[in-house]
DNA sequence: CAGGATCCAGTAGGATACTG
DNA sequence: CAGTATCCTACTGGATCCTG
């Protein structure tokens, strides 16, 4: 491990960005992913459907602006917008344009945004599925300190 | 897949919560992870050493809090202990003062904050080994659209 | 339907100074 | 060392109005 092999070196152009460096464009991108807009958008892209018992199956699904927006309860059209418009400029989702009338747009995950979402994905389900052991955390911690 | 199943009834006090709902708690909670610096402050305190090699090793190692501060390049003072705080709150890390002079403070990952943390961490190494296919993406992107 | 453009409040978060 | 407290700015993001 003391010197660098051969794959390490071929490897070096991902190698070479590090996120704990603030500097580092990895830095900005994890800054870019790690945003609950995102995983949102990813999770509903991925055929993530209504709960219950929607597991996602694994086959993503192309999906209107208009379903997205009403998938994703909360968004604003702006962030809604902007994220879309984020994602596919990283290249994770493509925009596809209908000429019908009025105009239809869809989006759908690349491939490289499908890889992501998968990671995503488990964060939002972990969020979900660990809710109820945080909040008793949370009540544990209240009550220790302040708020008695 | 049509009728419920009695593990789904069984797990249905985790599926009540579904973070595509605005007020959901655990949309709230995601909301909460979805951050850099959780990122960040999880996998530093994985065991995730310095770059080139140090691939997580699973061994997941106390660290002070200057020593947070050190590896995790660019984080403030007051981000790094409000992080520190939200996260022991939760329940995702130990928080351990020894009475030395001056006295030591250690931060630990829970087994909760482990299970996440082995998400979080895909997501950053994500960020790390796509960079430049992201990066390729703006590039192409930026040249279709404006600035050509 | 699918946004673009604007305005504006709220807050995230950096800088700095002080403490046990 | 490991924070807390305060100030202050800049950006986030919601609301609203408008267009092809």
């Amino acid at each position: 491990m003391a010197t660098t092999t051969a794959s390490q070196r071929r490897a070096g152009a991902k190698a070479e960005y590090d996120a704990f460096l603030a500097g580092c464009p990895s830095r900005q991108l994890l800054e870019r992913i790690s945003d609950k807009w995102v995983a949102l958008v990813l999770a509903a892209l991925s055929g993530d459907g209504p709960h219950p018992g929607a597991v996602c199956t694994g086959e993503p699904r192309p999906m209107r602006y208009s379903d997205l927006a009403r998938r994703i309860s909360g968004v604003s059209q702006k962030m809604l917008t902007q994220t879309l418009r984020s994602l596919e400029r990283d290249g994770l989702v493509t925009r596809t344009v209908t000429p019908t009338v009025p105009v239809t747009v869809t989006y759908e995950l690349t491939d490289l945004g499908r890889s992501l979402q998968e990671l995503m994905y488990g964060v939002k389900v972990w969020a979900e599925s660990h809710m109820a052991e945080v909040q008793t955390n949370r009540d544990g911690y209240d009550h220790a300190h302040g708020t008695p």
